[in-house]
Parts: structure tokens; C-alpha cells; sequence
DNA sequence: CGCATGTTTGAGGTGCATCAAGGAAGGTGG
DNA sequence: CCACCTTCCTTGATGCACCTCAAACATGCG
């Protein structure tokens, strides 16, 4: 996918682009099947889904655009625990109880939300499901593993870069002036408490990444990488979210300094 | 299981003792399934298991006793990512790629290891499976979601409270002075790994705790909670991780101080 | 234009890390 | 049984990375 082959709403929508297919059975496959017991729900930026629908559990999963859950505990700030991409899947008893959960898009986007039993179901009758729903939760983990590395041992510097090489493997399209651009989803505090920063903190390392020439801002909400290879030895994760992500563009960007 | 109707080597090994069950299908249910295609593994305290097999990926199920999942970042310090606690389940997936993550066991303990291509087979055939090895990854990744919560909101002192509150309803046993008592897993600085602090920090809270008369210590590598609903208000993850645990004798800790 | 919301940037404070010295626990050989 | 060593834990002094507060600056909208 890493030129033309996208649908006209990917297009529209501006993600997917570089972003090749994942590992393992791709969502595709398995859409047929899923699209009837799913219903569709159309995102728009800001835009919160309840979780835990009225009755019995909840699977969400995301075919266009960018998710964040959001977590906020009893007497402790909020955190946005993950960033949800296509492919993703989401269940509501991935969240802890007793904490206010909620899932915001960060953009025009789809889910497909469907009974979690119905899933289940599913999956037993249809190896393909199955296994697309485990290699999902699998990934899922991983990055959330990493995301708890970030936030353990990452210092400020560390945290932004590794944002924007997830950011940038996810929902970058490469840009006619060489770079990566991609959307940045939210605002500097909605970041700020994806990465366990201060907002203001925040701000100042973007200022210093676009002071040495890594990055650069065309608008607000819109971010172009220049300097990826430079970007990505910034970040202690970059090799393993490359790896993850299965974006073929990489293995260009990195051989060829801007 | 507040008192007795505990194996033997349950209590030869203090685990288990004031844990109920899950919730959900228990281990118990699906041992039998499981047993002839897993291979148990007798664990030592600091003892490595590798996490990738020679071929094909792998799948652990604890029985007995804690372990630690650590991932060390190129150029980076080493995360302690998350503590697995009897009837965890893990897949050598949820480590990342290009990352060296390494399985360690904090005590004598058993695991049961099984080829996941193997378990996921079961688990189309057997929904009892199906059901508890869902229930349990999502348990994990819920208990994640906190653990990214503790590393990217909460000030040190919080951050140790959640670590005692987890470790207590996990691998707690009422003591005779009124306490809770459990061994603490590893040593200071893995213990400083996991909650993203420096031992020297871990240790100054420790003793502020002490001080406070919350804790105390018999021997080193064992604590005694001596007030349980004191510990609990100081870290807001508490009551997330005391609904999850569904151990019985928090309700009794929660109404006497002591 | 004027207001509301969000971002940037500076000045100053603080929580935690770092460094270093001392103390307890456990193991080993005499 | 006691010196001795190694490992781990504790605790004080100091510094820095990041947070906090506040003011100026952008951006969008009625």
C-alpha cells in the first residue's frame, strides 16, 4: 500500500497511506464476516464512545482514523493510556474498573462496535477471526508495553520522539517536500497526558525538535517530519514500533538523511 | 479460601492463600484440558525463562508463585513492564520486537508453558478455554492500563502504595498481629524498576511508610501492611485493583482500622 | 473587532535522581 | 565461633529535569 491502492475515504480521510497492511490476517479478510453482526459508528474529532454499552460487554475496532482511551483514576490526573489505529481492537473490560474510562477520537474516522459475545462467537466457528483478534490483543499488548517503558524510563526528549515515530508510522503519508506529514491527534494537553509530560514541557521540545530540524509545523494539528532517521535514533522504541508497524517507507526514509 | 482449603504447596509457598478466585472460569476448570499439551515449569527465585522458543511462539499460564516481565530498550534503562500473579496468562507476543524482554520468576513457584498454536487450537474446540484465556489477557491488559496510569500520573509515594496495594490482594496472607503479609518480590532496584523510580527513592518511602506505621518489615524481602485502609487512600488505583482481585478479606481490612 | 480557546516562552520552585558514605545481612574460610 | 567479604539497603547532601505559574502570543469564530 505504500502507493495509490487506497480506498477514496482512506484517501479522504488522509490515513493509511503509508502504513502497510499488518501482519497476519488483515483486517480485510475478516470484514466480510464481521460486517453483519457490527454496526458501523462514523467519528468525528473530539468525539467520545461509551465503553460499556447498556447491557454485557463491548468490542470496538477501529477501520479508519486515530482512538484514544483515556483513564482517569480516583484523585490522580487523567491518562491517556493508548492510541488506538486501524487494525486495533478494543475491548471495555480492557479497562480497569472503578476509573473513569472513555474513548475519544481524535478524528474523522469508523469503528465497528459489536457485542463482545457475538465476537466470540465468531471466532470459534472462524479460525481467521480468531486468529486476527489474537495477533490484534497481541499487538495491542506489545505497544502497550512499550508505551510503559516510554513512560517509565523515557525522559521528556525520549517520549515526544517516540510519539511522533508511532505517529508517523501510523498515519504519515510522505510529503512532495521529502518529509513524513501526518495529523497530530488533539491538543498539547491531550499529548501531554499520553506521554506523562507537562503541556508546557511539551511545547518546548517540540520548539527545540523544530529548532535542530527534525520536524516542522505547516498548521496547527499538522506535523511533518524532515529528519526521520534523526527522529527515530532519538527514540529508544523507534526500532521495535518499526518493526510493528510494518511500514515499508521506513527502510527508504532511513537510508537517505533530508 | 479466607481460611484453609488451600493445597499444600499453596501454603508451602504463601501464595494463593488470601486470593478468592478470578473471576470467571478459574484455572482449575481448564487444567485438565490444558495439562496433557503443557509442559510445568518448576520455578526458582531469579530464575530466567526464555521467552521465545526455538520455533513458533509461546504461551505461559502461571500456577503458582510471581513473575516478571522486563524489557530493556536499546540505549535504554530496563522497564520491569509488569508483575504476573496465578492464573495470569502470557503470550511471547506481548513482548515487542527489537527489544530484549526477559521472563523472570521473584520466587519458588509453577508455570505452565504451551506452543500457542497448540492453545489456540484447544481453544476453538473448548469455549471454557476460549473464555478463560480471554478473560485473562484482558485482566492483564486492564491491570496494564493501571500500570501505565502509575508511571505517567502518580507522585513516588503513590506509586509504592499501588505496588503494596497489588502485591497484598495478590500474594497477601492474614497475619496473627491483625496484618497483611506477603514477600516482596526481587530486590530494591527491581522493585524500583517496575514503578519507574530510583531505589534510593523507593527506599526513602519505604521508611517514610514505616514511620507512618503503615508497613513494617519482619525480614528483609517480606512486609507486613498494618493498615490496609490507610495504604489503600494513598494510591487511587486502589479500588481498581481490589475489585480486580475479588479477594475476600479486603472487605473485613476495609471497615477496621487498625 | 472582540472574545474564547489553545500555544509558546520565560522565571522560579520542587520532586526526584545522583552521588557517596555508612550499616545490616548472609555467605565463606579459618 | 569469629573475622572477612560481598551484596544489598539506608540515608544524607547536592543538582538537575521537569513542573508550576504567569504573561504574551496565536488562532478561530460570532
Amino acid at each position: 500500500m505504500a502507493s495509490g491502492a487506497k480506498t477514496p475515504a482512506e484517501a479522504q480521510l488522509g490515513t493509511g497511506a503509508l502504513c502497510s497492511a499488518s501482519k497476519g490476517p488483515a483486517l480485510a479478510a475478516v470484514a466480510a464476516a464481521l460486517g453483519s453482526h457490527a454496526s458501523i459508528l462514523h467519528t468525528r474529532r473530539g468525539q467520545t464512545l461509551a465503553l460499556a454499552s447498556d447491557r454485557g460487554e463491548t468490542a470496538f475496532i477501529v477501520r479508519i482514523g486515530v482512538l484514544a482511551l483515556q483513564v482517569t483514576l480516583p484523585d490522580s490526573a487523567r491518562q491517556v493510556v493508548a492510541l488506538l489505529f486501524p487494525g486495533d481492537v478494543l475491548r471495555s473490560s480492557f479497562a480497569p474498573p472503578q476509573a473513569q474510562a472513555t474513548l475519544v477520537a481524535a478524528a474523522a474516522g469508523e469503528v465497528w462496535r459489536i457485542r463482545f459475545t457475538a465476537l466470540e462467537t465468531l471466532a470459534a466457528v472462524n479460525p481467521t477471526i480468531m486468529r486476527y483478534l489474537d495477533d490484534a490483543v497481541a499487538g495491542r499488548m506489545a505497544r502497550q508495553v512499550i508505551h510503559a517503558a516510554t513512560l517509565g524510563q523515557f525522559d521528556c526528549e525520549q517520549r515526544v520522539a517516540t510519539l511522533l515515530v508511532e505517529l508517523a508510522l501510523h498515519t504519515g503519508m510522505s510529503s512532495p517536500g521529502g518529509g513524513v506529514v501526518f495529523d497530530l491527534p488533539f491538543n498539547r494537553k491531550d499529548i501531554a497526558d499520553y506521554l506523562g509530560l507537562n503541556p508546557d514541557t511539551l511545547s518546548r521540545i517540540m520548539s527545540r525538535l523544530k529548532v535542530a530540524g527534525l520536524i516542522s509545523q505547516s498548521e496547527r494539528n499538522r506535523a511533518v517530519v524532515r529528519d526521520f532517521r534523526a527522529l527515530a535514533a532519538r527514540s529508544p522504541a523507534a526500532r521495535s514500533l518499526i518493526e510493528m508497524s510494518g511500514a515499508r517507507w521506513v527502510e527508504a526514509s532511513l537510508h537517505t538523511a533530508v
